[in-house]
Parts: C-alpha cells; sequence; structure tokens
DNA sequence: CCCAACCGTACCGAAGCGGTCCTATTTGCG
DNA sequence: CGCAAATAGGACCGCTTCGGTACGGTTGGG
C-alpha cells in the first residue's frame, strides 16, 4: 500500500493545527483535545518534531510547543522524516543487501533511486503552509503534474 | 519509512529477470534460484502477479510464467499495486477517518490527494522495460549517494 | 516549595508481514 | 494410462514492527 505511517499522519495533523497559530504556545493535552488524537501518542510525537528542530520546545510550568521556522519553510518531507525516519522505497541502499548480491540486476537499483527521488520531491514540494491553508487553488504548480492516474491497479 | 513492503521489492526483481527473456516460460522454482529467493515466496508472489494479469500462467507439465504484456507497457505502478494493493499514501480517503471526523482539519486532505498523485505518477512513469535494461553507464553518475537522513531533512 | 508541563525510557499488546506447508488440479511424457 | 512436474489456492505461524501506555525525572513559574 505503500501507506505512510499512522504517526506520520499525525505529525502532519499535528504540524498543521500548530501552523494555524505560529505564535501560540500549544501544550500537548491542548493539541491532544484539540486534534482529538490520544495524548500520550501526541507528547511523543511532538518530542520527535521537537528533536527534529521543526519545533520548540518549551519546559517547565507554562511551557508548550512552537513551530520553530515559519510554516513555508517546513516541507512535508521534513516532518515525515522526523517521525519515520529517512525516507527510501528500497532497502537495497543500505549496507547489504539480500538482493544485491545478485549483480545481474542491480542496475535497478539506479531506476529506484530515480522513483525515490521523484516521491521526495513530490513530498518537497509542499510546505505546511499549504497544508495549513484553507483549500486555496495552489493545485497545479508541482513540478511534476499530477495527472489523473487512472491505472494504479486493482 | 515509507519504504515499500518486500514482496513488492520481490516482484520488481522477479519482474525484471522475466523481462530480460520475454519470451522464455520460466518456472517458479528456476526463478527462486536465479533471484536468490525463496522459493515458496516466489511461488506466491507470481500467483499474484497472474491473478493481476500482468503474467501469464501455464499450468501442468513444463508449466510456467510469462509476462502477459511487452515490458514497455507495464509499470512499476502495476506491479507494486499487484502485490501490495492500491497505492496511497493516507486512508483519509477511505470510507471512515479517525481523524477526517475533525472537519477543521480535514481540507488537508486535497492536498494529500495532490501529493499522493505526484507519487503515483512517478511510479507509473517508469516502465518495466526500463527498469531492465542492463545500463552500463550509470556506475559513475549516481544521482545521489545513499546519505543516510539527512538528503530529506535538510 | 509545589505544581504544571516537558523529557526520556522502558514496556506491552496487537496487527501486519514475510515465510512455509499442504492439498487439489492441470498437463506433458513415457 | 499413469506418473511426474508444475501452478492454484488455501490455511497456518512466527516474528518483527508499530501504535500506544506508563513511570520516573527535570525544569521553571507562582
Amino acid at each position: 500500500m505503500i501507506k505512510l505511517s499512522r504517526m506520520a499522519d499525525y505529525a502532519v495533523v499535528l504540524m498543521t493545527q500548530l501552523a494555524r497559530e505560529p505564535d501560540a504556545l500549544r501544550t500537548a493535552a491542548e493539541l491532544s483535545q484539540s486534534c482529538g488524537l490520544p495524548q500520550p501518542t501526541v507528547s511523543k510525537i511532538l518530542k520527535q518534531l521537537a528533536h527534529a528542530e521543526l519545533l520548540v520546545s518549551y519546559r517547565g510550568n507554562k511551557g508548550g510547543y512552537l513551530l520553530a521556522q515559519a510554516a513555508e519553510g517546513i516541507t512535508m518531507a521534513d516532518v515525515i522524516g522526523a517521525v519515520d525516519g529517512p525516507i527510501a522505497l528500497t532497502d537495497c541502499i543500505g549496507p547489504d543487501g539480500l538482493v544485491c548480491e545478485i549483480e545481474a540486476l542491480c542496475p535497478t537499483r539506479t531506476n529506484w533511486q530515480t522513483i525515490n527521488d521523484a516521491m521526495i520531491q513530490a513530498l518537497s514540494s509542499v510546505s505546511l503552509a499549504e497544508m495549513a491553508v484553507p483549500r486555496m487553488d495552489f493545485i497545479n504548480h508541482l513540478p511534476r503534474r499530477a495527472e489523473p492516474v487512472s491505472a494504479v491497479a486493482e
């Protein structure tokens, strides 16, 4: 399915919520409530986002989280990468390879890289600001046009 | 990580192998051996690919599998879709939605659709024939080195 | 000094996935 | 005609990973 993890999905939702009021300090409990997500999980995700320097955290009483940058400077690739780790379709790139031992079919790796780059490109081309905006008509300026792909099989 | 499942990865490898000799009838055991993959798993994947009409199967003695179409007409989206089901980043599109109940942040869905389309587009733009071609001149101009995290978060 | 909130870690349960096995069916060949 | 080879289609199972929880520690304001 190639679907991204629920954590990443939540992260986007939370970041979107934070982007609505970039200057307000929000607590984990508050965000949990306003997004309808379990509070401990929210807390965990916010922690990860802060660790990735997408959020700034303030400890102690009256603490909370804040966007580290302007929403325009944060991309979906940033958010997903912070929660789910690096974006890569195949682990073929990793240290060893179950498949890569067979050199005969390893040229495919280069092509995977191409696809992978296209995907990262797609995720990087959408900023948090665009996600937070109540649906304007920015839909048609993606570098690779989002053609109504009918196939996708099944 | 957004990485695709190992099954899908295997499927691509197998299809690639089949595309090398489009007219040869290959058995599951043979492909298993030549790809270094466990044989029952290979058999299962081939079954799925045949069911998706990407392969044609011949039963009985001297049976085997064959590409159902020219390699040029089969895309990565086809192969992955056949094994892993439909390609969708979020289940937000599905029937009910845990998150979608909150209407305040549902405008994001449109944007997800955009990203999703871009990804499908990327997968659909690469044919099996392109994956199978043994490119010899690619070794020295890898587009991106396999850097760990920073490639995305940067 | 106490409380509110974040920080870090460790833990657990469930679900999905990768992998195997078994049986039925088909078909070529001796 | 019967055997062997090969796919079809299940059921099954262990394992990893992920989503979720809990607990103790730390920081900072009132």
